[in-house]
DNA sequence: CGGGCTGATGTTTACGTAAACATTACGCAG
DNA sequence: CTGCGTAATGTTTACGTAAACATCAGCCCG
């Protein structure tokens, strides 16, 4: 029934049936002002009738560019992973460039590193890499030279070029919100270890603490998972002087907030929690969660602004740009009880 | 500083560098067997020397095939279309195929129709889309001849093979259970009309409650997001006999829980919801969601080894590929009242 | 009225790879 | 010892596109 010997229609098919040379073919194709008009139109509805369709391996090859942008990244179950995915797609696409996916299996440096070798045999003119750039190092030996990189959550502006949500600024919004309510101080739960993000807010947090003269709670470490969330939230419900959480990401705050009604503390009333990320689903948080907007969709844009500059005008110029965040208040912050 | 153009390493370099022709190059880069060791070592010295990478391009051209796939997606926000790209990308990666994202910008024909378009000049030998596929059918005359489709949330059996989520037989067990349960009737969240995911999700709950003689309610109309089942959940709340709510995904239903919470319906003691999809986050709302759980890991898989098998061994079977579902049970159901 | 110039189109070539075909050299059988 | 077969390697060619160069016709201006 199928046919898998479809002849592929080339510009010489679409030349000959059109009655001119191939060259004319491509000069059309690629919108040449050297064509005059009535040959152009002859060309056009000869390419039309053959349903012919530009061989991009061939365009790649003689042009040596792919137009296609390598997104290496870890997960894309974090909201920001595929948030930031999305956004980069979109731009892309603006632009005339598709993109491929390069999953790493593990975040270990033997998977990071296979997929760099991985990459040097794909068709792309840049990559963007949505992973701790620790994880790269490795690895770069093994970059190819033609292949332009991106980073987002990494310090590593001096080496590559940074795209990030401005974490710190986040960060330190998040826990003055808490402070101007009358929290004597705000209790912190992280992130993991290895990401670079989560020690940003874990170091903001710390920083605006100390800046306020306030005492600094230890840490509880979490993984990003609501799980993790609900666990350290069951340790801090015990903590008697805890009136006010800060939680590195939106899910890890969804399993605070279950712990502490778990445990009877109201939410504002008895303790008051943030988060970070504003998912779509923190409105719909028990109660609603005040948290810190990331915009996704910029640093995406961002991203493919950067890796572009790079593969069309040879600019490589490093540095970090930080998009800034803005705290969303809703209704899981409220002034403490006093007394207590 | 950097240089744009660092010369690509070719077979020829490489050939010129070992000593031999670079059709000798070729033969051990593709494991041909008639290579004497000592050529082979002196070529892979010599390969690895230059650090030499094959050109996907100029492969490309001389094989015609691309070894990648095309995903073809609406949006990304969805737990479960992300789930699935990942599972996706993670098994073409395994079969050595790379993926290229091609995201449509908004869910109307024209968007598709584009979208397809530009796929023709796209260097993708198979293609999977994640979408209903009324929205393909206008597109599909501009499908390119040696591209093979396989498409999820569809009912297109007949035309295309697809791969899903036994949509149907979830949601059967989400009703059965809380009949199970003693509730006299369930209610029902839908996901927007145009899913055929939602479609057939309602489509169940009215059969499974009609082929136990129950009473079918309105339904109510939702659009997967968490607000809109949070509207939802606010109508349900002031109806007297509603103790039983089945959700069509889990972000409504968290909606659904915080809109009972609000209006001071206790879950699961006044009223029982059941959710679709288990995304991870189910396991801290408040409180834990019954849902059903699908298995995205395999959909993926099942959608790459369809294309593939398309692809490289050119068989067309059409057909639909159901994935089973489970429902997983925690603390959002129970027994009702006696007595209301 | 003719030479050169410009604009439209055709011809040649190269991109990197790999199939198809050609050429060695070596070993073994007659 | 000669010839043939086979295994190893080299040479040619084609894939589809587009840059570079070549050709041709018409027209302007001296």
């Amino acid at each position: 029934m199928s046919r898998p010997k479809a002849p592929r229609v080339s510009m010489a098919d679409v030349a000959r049936l059109a009655g001119v040379s191939s060259q004319t073919v491509s000069r059309v194709a690629n919108g040449h002002p050297s064509v005059v008009g009535s040959t152009r139109q002859q060309v056009l509805a000869a390419m039309k009738e053959l349903h012919y369709r530009p061989n991009s391996a061939a365009r790649a090859l003689k042009s040596g560019q792919f137009r296609t942008i390598g997104v290496i990244l870890f997960t894309l179950s974090s909201t920001g992973n595929s948030r930031t995915l999305e956004a980069i797609a979109t731009h892309a696409a603006l632009q005339g460039y598709a993109i491929t996916l390069i999953p790493v299996a593990m975040p270990t440096q033997d998977s990071v590193l296979g997929a760099f070798t991985r990459l040097g045999e794909l068709a792309v003119d840049g990559v963007i890499v949505i992973m701790e750039v620790h994880l790269l190092d490795a690895a770069t030996v093994t970059l190819p030279p033609n292949v332009q990189v991106v980073v987002v959550d990494s310090d590593a502006g001096d080496r590559y070029t940074v795209v990030d949500t401005d974490q710190a600024d986040g960060a330190r919004q998040a826990v003055e919100h808490l402070l101007a309510l009358g929290h004597r101080t705000v209790w912190h739960v992280t992130g993991p270890e290895e990401s670079f993000a989560s020690d940003r807010r874990a170091q903001a947090w710390r920083d605006t603490l100390t800046a306020a003269g306030r005492e600094i709670p230890p840490p509880q470490r979490g993984d990003w998972s609501a799980e993790s969330g609900y666990r350290a939230g069951l340790a801090l419900a015990d903590e008697p002087g805890c009136t006010a959480i800060f939680a590195a990401n939106d899910q890890m705050a969804l399993g605070v907030l279950r712990a502490l009604h778990e445990r009877g503390r109201a939410v504002p009333a008895d303790v008051s929690v943030v988060g970070f990320d504003d998912i779509p689903d923190a409105t719909s948080f028990i109660p609603p969660l005040t948290t810190v907007h990331q915009d996704f969709a910029e640093v995406g844009r961002r991203c493919v602004e950067g890796v572009l500059r790079q593969i069309e005008r040879g600019e490589t110029e490093h540095g970090t740009a930080l998009v800034p965040t803005r705290l969303v208040v809703r209704a899981s912050t409220a002034p403490p009880i006093d007394g207590r």
